[in-house]
DNA sequence: GTGTTATATTGATGTTTGTGGATTTACCAG
DNA sequence: CTGGTAAATCCACAAACATCAATATAACAC
């Protein structure tokens, strides 16, 4: 695509690098996508030295962003990725 | 690849996200890109509804990230981008 | 019901950020 | 040298952020 971005879509791109902004939350998408299925928050708990809100604040940021959905099942909540909206910045970056 | 991470990596990754964190930043990597050449600041301003010193901000934090570079010809200062920092994002994502 | 575990939210704190006015630096033209 | 312009830096301030302890919510086991 060749077109101008909008202004939709410049705020979309920055939403998604901004989730991305931090280490720790790029680290927790790498470990989403390298597993390609849902991983247990209890599971990422022992992957990361921070606190447990701290982890939680983390995953909601991606959440919000789009970059991540959850899934419930009994007491446990199961991350995952979104590719389509990593597949957005990465059609921009080409 | 598919070897992890190193912190060096996710460092590295969550920088040059962060540099794209604003919708700003954003839309002037996609101008210069663009361009496929040099862009003047003094040519920028005018595509941007913000102060000098607020333009002058943004355009450091991509120097900073290595986004973008800059040279100094007379009186003026012409911006670029440097592609390889934007590849490595890409090939993350990919 | 009580107790336990998994996750989210609240509240507080220190840090970083985006913004623009004022100033400075650097370069050019007389 | 003086005057003008381009861009960066300084300064202040409000907003957003990362972090974690404490608390709340929700689901399970008994």
């Amino acid at each position: 695509m060749d077109v101008e971005l909008s202004s939709a879509d410049v705020r979309s791109l920055s939403a998604i690098a901004k989730a991305l902004a931090d280490p720790v939350r790029v680290q927790l998408v790498d470990v989403l996508r390298r597993q390609a299925g849902e991983i247990c928050v209890c599971d990422l708990q022992q992957l990361f030295e921070i606190s447990q809100p701290t982890l939680s604040h983390h995953l909601r940021k991606l959440r919000e962003a789009g970059v991540v959905g959850v899934i419930r099942r009994e007491q446990w909540a199961y991350y995952y990725v979104q590719p389509e909206s990593l597949e957005a910045l990465k059609q921009w970056l080409t």
